[in-house]
DNA sequence: GTCCTATGATTGATCGGCGG
DNA sequence: TCCGCCGATCAATCATAGGA
C-alpha cells in the first residue's frame, strides 16, 4: 500500500543523541531501580534537570529503555552488570566511610 | 519518594544474572479495534495497529480545531465519514488532547527560569 | 558512499482509576 | 453497571545518528 504517508509531516524528527553523561545518569537510575524502573513525576523532573533534557524526553527514554530491555534482557546483561557494579562501589564507599567513622569513635 | 531502594527478602544474590521482575512480564492485550475477519480467506483479523490515512488525519485534525471534545452524534458522523470505529475516533481525540496539552506545556517551560538572574 | 545497529520520537491502542 | 476522560504506558514503527 502507499506507505508513503508522512514523508513530510515528520520533518521535525531531527533527532539528536543525548550527551554521554546524560545517558550515564539515566542508566544509573534505571539499573538502580531495575525492580521498578518507573520514576515519579518528581523524579523525572529531577533527572531532566540533571541531564539537561525535558521531562518528556526522560519519559521517552524510560519508555524505550523498558521495552527494549525486556525485549532482550540478555543483550543488556553486560550493561546491567556495569551499572550494578558502579552503584555497588558507590555504596561501598559510603559504608566504608561510615565504618571508619564508627571505629574511630569506639576504640 | 524512594521506597524500593533495597530488596525485601534478598540479601544480595545475583551478580551476573538479572532477575525477572513483574514489569518485564507485562503484556498488553492485542488491539480489538476494527471488525474481525473481513477477509475470511486470509484469516488475518486485525491484531495490528491501524494506520490512519492522510485524509483521515486531516479531517480529524480539522474537527479537533473546531471542537476539542466530541458529542456522541458528531462522533458517529465522523466515524462513518472516515470509515473508522467510534472507538477509534474517540481514542484519537483523547490522544490528540493529551498531545495538545503536552505541547503547550513544553512550549512554555524552556524559556522561563530567569526572572531575577539576568 | 554502503550497510547495519543504536536510539530518540511518534502514535494507535491498552490499563487502572475517577466521576457522572 | 456502563461510559468517557485522564495520565501513564505499551508496542510497533519511523527516521536519523553513529560505527564498521
Amino acid at each position: 500500500v502507499m506507505i508513503l504517508r508522512s514523508r513530510f509531516l515528520d520533518a521535525r524528527r531531527k533527532r539528536r543523541n543525548f550527551s554521554k553523561q546524560a545517558t550515564e545518569i539515566l542508566n544509573e537510575y534505571f539499573y538502580s531501580h531495575l525492580s521498578n524502573p518507573y520514576p515519579s513525576e518528581e523524579a523525572k523532573e529531577e533527572l531532566a534537570k540533571k541531564c539537561s533534557i525535558t521531562v518528556s524526553q526522560v519519559s521517552n527514554w524510560f519508555g524505550n529503555k523498558r521495552i527494549r530491555y525486556k525485549k532482550n534482557i540478555g543483550k543488556f546483561q553486560e550493561e546491567a552488570n556495569l551499572y550494578a557494579a558502579k552503584t555497588a562501589v558507590t555504596a561501598a564507599h559510603a559504608v566504608a566511610a561510615a565504618v571508619q567513622n564508627n571505629q574511630t569513635n569506639s576504640p | 519518594e524512594d521506597k524500593d531502594t533495597a530488596c525485601p527478602a534478598e540479601p544480595c544474590p545475583s551478580a551476573g544474572t538479572a532477575q525477572t521482575f513483574d514489569w518485564m512480564r507485562v503484556k498488553r492485550n492485542p488491539p480489538k479495534t476494527a471488525k474481525v475477519s473481513e477477509y475470511g480467506l486470509l484469516g488475518q483479523p486485525n491484531p495490528i495497529r491501524t494506520n490512519f490515512t492522510t485524509k483521515q488525519l486531516t479531517e480529524l485534525e480539522k474537527e479537533f480545531h473546531f471542537n476539542k471534545y466530541l458529542t456522541r452524534a458528531r462522533r458517529v458522523e465522523i466515524a462513518a465519514t472516515l470509515e473508522l470505529n467510534e472507538t477509534q475516533v474517540k481514542i484519537w481525540f483523547q490522544n490528540r488532547r493529551m498531545k495538545q496539552k503536552k505541547r503547550e506545556k513544553e512550549g512554555l517551560a524552556p524559556a522561563a527560569v530567569s526572572r531575577s538572574a539576568k
